[in-house]
DNA sequence: ACAGGCCGTTAACCATGAGTTAACCTGTTT
DNA sequence: AAACAGGTTAACTCATGGTTAACGGCCTGT
């Protein structure tokens, strides 16, 4: 699940990235209406949490043209304690949901998922990289039609790296974001080999590429 | 049948709330319109009852949200003697029925069911997988066309996860659901082995599959 | 009112295989 | 050839989920 959060107080924003990626999300940061609506616009996202009191652009405004361009993410406002005008007005311009500041966390997160749910018909949550199919919904993986079995560790890894299928991930990320954090072991290795067996070894083409110094990248060849 | 009760009043909420558990519902409650409006958002209820006069946000501008945003729950709405313009605009908003406070509780029992079974009319009720059938409305379970008897509990398990058929359903999310908050407990565990003896046992096409680490999963093989 | 049975729930026990570690191997870089 | 990054393998442990039994409450029928 990858989220972009937009909001410009980096403290909290950071916070609120830690906390979800405790809860195994992947989150990418905008600290503007600006920056935020372009990265909405430009990538996809499995939801966005928009904070309303933002520089450059306030996230009413982006939102607005969010809908208008027919970009069909669900979006969780952040709004200040008591701000019921802006809430009525984000829902009628298609918010999906929002949440007033400060909020407890688990509710933050109760809600996120929500609105992801309640979306899942619509958006596809399925990744394609070549020949092979990650579903993240149903937890399965196809190569070539051919449906392969991953453990619930196994599954978490190769999803990250579909996720940002593209672009090199290094280890201690890896580690960071499927493990918790700081463990120092050789876990991600043996789980790489792991996974190449299962999905790359026999196959001509590879999917999963060593960077040496730098991480893994999962693309198509 | 879940039902959302919103109603400010917490005396008149409270035993409302009795009352329909006499009559086997299960019953949640908001006591204003936002907390309303979130978990109608969230959650999954059989029907909405709807206090009109609501703190923060009224029972009207709850039903113009939910309705803008196709959620698509049965509502019954509670206004007050009289209050006759709101009754007509609540129908237009897309409310199911209205009654008038004070009511006799069996006729608010009456109507309800009569809103929840109109319901049942436009949404399909029956959930096909394989060769799987569950009635949600006739409250039966057919496998290869036998039909197959479950305890409330059981229907309740299978039932959601044949609503949430292809994803996989985690053991939190069917507590949360099926037995209401924060139990830790292995019950669920239980349930799934019942009704796997019932469904799948002498099959040789399963249908629940376990998912490590993640949850359960109802699908055709 | 009483007995019997069903349902919901809890608890205990067991088996499996997933998660992790460590040791060793291979190949690349300097 | 030493140092280093990454790959491979095997062994251990322990969490997870499966299964069964037991208990209490409620409803039913007598």
């Amino acid at each position: 699940m990858k989220i972009l959060l937009v909001e410009d107080d980096k403290n909290l924003a950071e916070a609120i990235k830690e906390g979800l990626e405790e809860n195994s999300f992947v989150v990418e940061l905008a600290f503007d209406g600006e920056e935020g609506l372009y990265m909405a616009k430009t990538f996809t996202y499995n939801a966005v949490v928009l904070d309303i009191m933002l520089p450059v652009m306030d996230g009413i405004a982006v939102l607005e043209v969010l809908r208008k361009k027919k970009i069909n993410v669900p979006v969780l406002l952040l709004t200040a304690r008591g701000g019921l005008e802006d809430r009525i007005k984000g829902l009628n311009l298609g918010a999906d949901d929002y949440i007033s500041k400060p909020f407890e966390f688990s509710e933050f997160v109760a809600r996120l998922k929500a609105v992801i749910r309640r979306y899942k018909g619509v958006a596809s949550s399925t990744i394609v990289i070549g020949d092979l199919v990650i579903d993240a919904n149903a937890h399965t993986i196809k190569r070539a039609g051919r449906t392969i079995d991953f453990s619930s560790r196994e599954f978490s890894i190769i999803h990250y790296l579909a996720l940002n299928k593209g672009r090199v991930v290094s280890n201690p990320e890896i580690v960071e974001h499927v493990f918790g954090p700081d463990l120092e072991t050789n876990i991600v290795k043996v789980y790489i080999n792991y996974i190449r067996n299962k999905i790359d070894r026999g196959f001509r083409k590879k999917l999963i590429y060593t960077v040496r110094g730098a991480g893994y990248i999962l693309k198509e060849p």
